[in-house]
DNA sequence: TAGCGAGTAGAGCGTTCGTTCTAGTAGGGT
DNA sequence: ACCCTACTAGAACGAACGCTCTACTCGCTA
């Protein structure tokens, strides 16, 4: 069935074993939930992943990157003032995070920390998403006018504040952490102008 | 041998699977493994911890608290300054987790992230633990003469700052996350004096 | 229409998981 | 000297793990 292109097996599967690990990280995760989930078998998982669980857990993170980069990018396109920009941003988490019932924290955190010293291929797929994202908010201040080195350094807390926030608030299943991180960073950013 | 108190083999099953769940993760740590690591047999951890894997889990997360508010109060207690503090606190954080080549991580956070929304015993005392390192930066704050209501929203972007950043810093095998962080944090909280 | 190859299907490999179970050892109180 | 309790020791359970294997379906090209 080649041709058969209606979803894509392969995407299906890398989209499930992306929310999975998302909700209960890699080492929870077992590859028979995987297909049972993406409505495939098991040795559709091995066909298009011969590299077993590593490379299938590298695609995921990729697919992570993916897709809180377009978040993101779309986050901060909306508003033109990169303060304000960011606590929206935060804000937005607060409220996806709440919407999913608490269970959709960032999709890369708790799989890069599992493998993080222990299986560096992730580890290093873990660490390129932090880097895009963190790119993606160093171009908007940037562009608002912030010299390089501020908006290089700047970028680095943004990005991890807003993780340590979103673990907390996930923990605390409260959206306290996000937003109180939304408006410290926005000072933050504006105390270089 | 109830008098044989050398060590406690259950204190040394505890401290064991702190530092194994810090590591790789709760998921990824074996009770074989943690009653190897502890030089203990498996009769005893479930002799000492019937509820299982869930209890013993709990109580690595409280020792972990423990073990980190032990830290933190030193490091804040050691400088006057309330954001000196704090900086000099990042750095101290920075150089423990360089020193032990990338491992050893926030001893609460990987286990939490994995347990979040699928064990609320779990997820409870990470929360606990993390409002405990919370009360102790609000305290400092609060001492420095900051207003109740600052006090306790900084408190909280100091300790999940710190979290992401040192997460970031794990995951990129980095100092510079940690060092940012710190600076930021100052500059934060000194905006509010 | 024959055959090639992409993809599906699922049984089964050895291993490890968390947990339970029964025996056995060793001090302290009486 | 006695037993009781605290603790140790390790075999064994069923289930699940990651992974391999062979057989099969079926659209496409020649």
């Amino acid at each position: 069935m080649r041709t058969k292109h209606e979803i894509g097996t392969r995407e299906r599967i890398v989209q499930a074993t992306s929310r999975l690990m998302q909700r209960q990280g890699c080492e929870a995760t077992g590859l028979k939930q995987i297909s049972q989930e993406a409505h495939a078998t098991l040795g559709s998982v091995y066909h298009f992943f011969p590299g077993g669980k590593t490379e299938l857990t590298i695609a995921a993170i990729a697919y992570g990157d993916r897709e809180f980069s377009e978040f993101l990018r779309a986050a901060l396109e909306r508003v033109d003032d990169p303060a304000e920009a960011i606590t929206a941003c935060a804000d937005r988490l607060a409220e996806e995070l709440r919407d999913s019932g608490w269970l959709d924290g960032c999709p890369v955190t708790t799989t890069a920390l599992e493998s993080a010293g222990r299986v560096p291929d992730i580890q290093r797929a873990a660490e390129q998403a932090f880097a895009n994202w963190r790119g993606l908010v160093d171009d908007k201040l940037r562009r608002s006018g912030f010299p390089e080195d501020v908006a290089r350094d700047l970028a680095h807390t943004v990005i991890n504040t807003l993780e340590g926030a979103e673990m907390s608030a996930q923990v605390s299943q409260s959206e306290t952490p996000l937003h109180l991180a939304g408006r410290h960073l926005a000072r933050l950013v504006n105390s270089y102008r």
